[in-house]
DNA sequence: AATGAGCGTTGCACATCCCGCAACGTCCAC
DNA sequence: GTGGACGTTGCGGGATGTGCAACGCTCATT
């Protein structure tokens, strides 16, 4: 819409690949050096790209630092996360919540057993988007439409041989989510890793993230896993009644 | 430098404080609702700011998924590599720098006295992780499990008689180390080659590199090498700086 | 049910501000 | 010493961003 800004923010996510040099960005953008440069110095001045010796650029810190102040200040992974972390205590696997947007599921909160969250080496990472618990949870509640184009327009890499394999067979798992109100993922993305996730919901009735717990089949068998449904399910509903404006239930701290 | 572009990015910490409706940004940025409105449009169009069910404005998930990834692109040899050099012409002697990975410390950089040494040549070959100044630097800033598990799967070879002799001995160093900050290794490999090192710290504080110095004991003393020890350290704290995005400083070029 | 306030949105004419060009300075390699 | 590559600068033309005013919508109020 507004074609300098939009040339500017193109420049990040090139960035994101590597360092660049000015000729390198001004290529890449398809316009002049100098007008790269202004933008570049513009970025600069406002600390999202970064110049090192060499002259070169990458991001800057700001861009961490926006980037903490967003996850931090999304208000459902507050309130999970005492839910989250007391689940991970209980049962001692690893524990996800995600939420989505934009066309993409995000990782946005963490729980593995005894290791605190490491903000930057695992929170917003993009989930397995065809495979995730978390992600069918999230998909499956889109309006009809907008779930349909999304599932059209996604790869459906063939992380193993039960990874999702088609828009079509997508669908009809999200079909199956939405009716039962729990999800799994039994070895779709990595052979000996399964999940089992469980929606939360926002007063509206409306699915505002999701959670999963995680554990590989040498530790727990599917069915093991699965026998922790009802805890899961049970700390999702918590939250989500947190969430929706019900005092706090002694959930978090059982 | 570039008006729109500086309007557009001045958007971003603003809705870092929290969610805010167009009349809100028009205002706190002192241009037109309609202006407003175009910016948060183009950001919204690259991810950067995400609109909620109530229509207001929030940063967006792309900006987690481009720190996520420039992260993982940040090559801390190439941004160490000029400071290791300006190091090394400073006092001479030879220059390492290391990562901790699986298990393993492995050297990524090397500068000897004029001569830049490609990582291929060292790589793969390991630290000798019991005794190394970098070693104990990288390990002492383990979780206290993984770095109380690894000492104990550890050989302790007696290169010399002055080596690390067991767990023991090695986890009571990797305290001292931790607590004072830097580390030396004196004839503990080499009974006449003499280290003194020190961390290099990502934005969290977590230790991702460590650099060392090296020099024979004929040519410098112990006493004499420590002395260089605020030199050591003043280089890793300005790599330290530069990799967690800060401006560069004289440190390289000094 | 009618009214009006508040907010986001649209089309438009003006002139601001961005664009690409070409030339310069500098650094490095040959 | 010379050529090339790269970053940087000033400048004129014109594309592009700007503010204005009017419109549609939702919601609270009467």
């Amino acid at each position: 819409m507004s074609q300098t800004v939009d040339r500017a923010l193109s420049i990040l996510p090139l960035l994101a690949q590597g360092p660049a040099d000015l000729g390198q960005v001004a290529e890449r953008l398809g316009v002049h050096k100098s007008t790269a440069l202004r933008l570049l110095r513009t970025l600069h001045e406002h600390g999202l790209v970064h110049r090192q010796q060499d002259q070169r650029y990458r991001l800057g810190a700001r861009l961490f630092a926006l980037a903490q102040e967003a996850v931090e200040n999304l208000d459902i992974r507050e309130i999970a996360h005492p839910y989250l972390t007391a689940l991970n205590e209980r049962i001692g696997h690893t524990v996800h919540l995600a939420v989505y947007e934009e066309g993409e599921v995000l990782y946005i909160d963490k729980v593995e057993s005894r290791y605190p969250v490491r903000m930057y080496s695992r929170i917003g990472k993009p989930v397995a988007i065809t495979v995730a618990a978390v992600a069918k949870l999230l998909l499956a509640d889109l309006p009809e439409p907008e779930r349909r184009a999304v599932a059209g327009k996604l790869d459906y890499p063939p992380y193993t041989s039960r990874s999702t394999p088609n828009a079509a067979a997508f669908l009809k798992e999200l079909a199956t989510v939405r009716e039962q109100g729990w999800a799994t993922d039994l070895g779709g993305h990595e052979e000996s890793i399964n999940c089992v996730g469980a929606p939360i919901r926002g007063a509206d009735g409306r699915v505002v993230a999701a959670m999963s717990v995680s554990a590989p089949n040498v530790v727990v068998t599917a069915e093991e896993l699965l026998s922790l449904l009802p805890q899961v399910r049970g700390t999702a509903d918590a939250i989500s009644r947190e969430y929706s404006g019900e005092a706090p239930t002694k959930e978090a701290s059982a």
